[in-house]
DNA sequence: CTGAAAGCGCTTACAG
DNA sequence: CTGAAAGCGCTTACAG
């Protein structure tokens, strides 16, 4: 066994309480105690046991964060900026991996209590918020990232502000003159998706389209793919589609590329994001940025005021997206589109 | 505050032993007695506090995870096997970044030792393994992923075959009859990176080719693209290249767009990993896939096993790559190569 | 400025 | 089969 602070008190000839004053700064102990205090610590390369300090202060300087997948570039690139800043006020991290569902979410709540977080960070669905009863009933702290719960009442958030993101994806298309659109969501039942196709759409209508074009759902590649088969196979295919985050619109690019269609010559891709996946795909993706890290960074912030009971000062955050474009976006092709395909 | 073993202890008329003794499922209980206890926790919704268990039991079912960086999409995936096979064994995951750095990553190694972690999984880069010495002193169990340290006798590994997979990324460029080859290795430093060049080289040697290419060095993307321009420019230029994880690769294939060349008609690239970024590629990328999933779960078993001190079986636990062809490789072109350049 | 003592919520011999 | 009691390593009033 390594020391304690029982050893650093007899090395020292004082009292525990004296060496746990100064290890925490607390109480006025004199210079040169304090100073020969230190020494002996350094000596004997004593480190309090975080354990045995949480047990007393009910603290753990320990934060959980809940996400679908840490293996998906969003949520790993956020889980950096939590963790950069959660490191910076002193905090660890737990990674609790959800795959969107309740089952996992309730489990995890459950053991992050048991493990006496400090606070959580929700960045995955939750279907049914009973699911973070076991957080909420101990009166742990939740934020929620990138998602929001309206039926969750006093739980900050911060999220970017996907309405505004939606009406720029669509002033985007619309400026090269697209006017034949369509839209690959999220779930439904994913509010940030709404909010994105909610903002496209008003958008859309606001500049006069008559229609606001197709709505399909999908979720990552593979049914990103899936549906851009069908939406490119239709005969009024669109010129122009928005998917709601980078995967779906990987998926959708490697659509066009099995029937023989360019991007963006055929057809123009916007995504969501703006992951490292989108300076790497072929072309490079037009996407919507999050500010990833400042949403990584000031949801920590929140939190551990909200943990330290600093009364959060704003219980919703909402950050600004901003348009990058790249290459997988072009003006309308000037020949009708389609008609090459036989219309 | 919410129910403790005393609470449950008192409802039930026992002592709070015998509460512990059912909790665990140790000493004799009768079985009504256990049921009754088992019923009254559960209407109480009592749930113990992992603190004061591991205060006691010097055990706090919590590991710690050293990665370079977790938005990097290698070490995400690998985040994610890690914390799917910890949580299956009952254990959570503190997740720590530290770009490779030996301060953070001895900065780490104290905090994880504060916090009592049962064990680490190392897949950082420690330039200076003295950096680890905040574990190792309190003989807390190490383990190495996808890196090691010959230097760091009785800690045991977990790695992919590099040298096989270095053999088998030459063999299929030779099989497609290219001859200029050229490779881009990560530091020195890093021992996968050494090894998967070595059964590179020897492949290229074996095979009768009079010399082994061009070697140069890069980490990620950016380095990839530097390295590529560089390359590219030369007056023999390489046919192929292996680069030695995906990211470079990344890079590589930007350069060649950058100056006008087509992969794989102009150039075949190689990489290693196979994370999600290879799929995404254009063209995608064939590479050595290492069994990311697999070495997640066995790192986490072998750790597991010394922590709960069942000596670990192997010391060191090497598992095969497999090279996964797609589209950015292709036969030598029956023209010289580099002629079009003016050569 | 410093110390004695209680207490955090458990586990674990040990005794019966 | 069950309980009393010590102890894990700290923090925190409280007293002096």
């Amino acid at each position: 066994m390594s020391a304690t602070i029982y050893d650093v008190a007899k090395e020292a000839g004082v009292s525990i309480a004296t060496v746990s004053h100064v290890l925490n700064g607390k109480g006025k102990i004199s210079r040169e105690r304090r100073e020969e205090i230190l020494r002996i610590i350094e000596r004997m390369n004593y480190q309090p046991s975080a354990i045995a300090s949480a047990l007393t202060s009910k603290k753990t300087f320990t934060l959980g964060l809940l996400v679908p997948d840490i293996s998906n570039p969003f949520f790993a690139e956020l889980a950096r900026a939590v963790e950069d800043e959660g490191q910076l006020l002193g905090y660890s991290l737990f990674i609790c991996s959800t795959d969107n569902q309740d089952r996992k979410v309730e489990s995890y709540a459950a053991l992050l209590r048991q493990k006496g977080v400090d606070g959580v960070i929700v960045g995955t669905g939750v279907g049914d918020l009973s699911a973070l009863r076991p957080l909420l009933d101990r009166t742990i702290p939740v934020v929620f990232v990138s998602r929001e719960y309206p039926e969750a009442p006093g739980i900050p958030s911060v999220v970017s502000d996907d309405y505004a993101g939606g009406v720029s994806a669509a002033r985007h298309l619309l400026a090269l003159g697209h006017r034949r659109l369509a839209v690959i969501a999220e779930s439904e039942a994913v509010s940030s998706s709404r909010e994105r196709v909610r903002g496209f759409r008003d958008a859309a209508l606001a500049a006069g389209l008559p229609s606001f074009g197709k709505l399909v759902r999908a979720g990552g590649i593979r049914e990103g793919r899936l549906q851009g088969l069908r939406l490119l196979q239709e005969p009024d295919r669109p010129t122009a589609v928005f998917c709601c985050n980078d995967l779906i619109a990987i998926g959708f690019i490697q659509a066009a590329k099995e029937l023989g269609l360019r991007v963006p010559a055929d057809c123009s891709v916007v995504g969501f994001d703006d992951t490292i996946l989108a300076s790497v795909t072929d072309p490079p993706l037009t996407t919507v940025a999050q500010p990833i890290e400042r949403m990584g960074q000031s949801v920590v912030r929140l939190l551990v005021q909200a943990a330290e009971g600093r009364g959060a000062e704003r219980e919703r955050l909402v950050l600004s997206p901003s348009l990058t474009v790249r290459a997988s976006t072009a003006p309308l092709a000037s020949r009708l589109p389609g008609l090459a395909e036989g219309e």
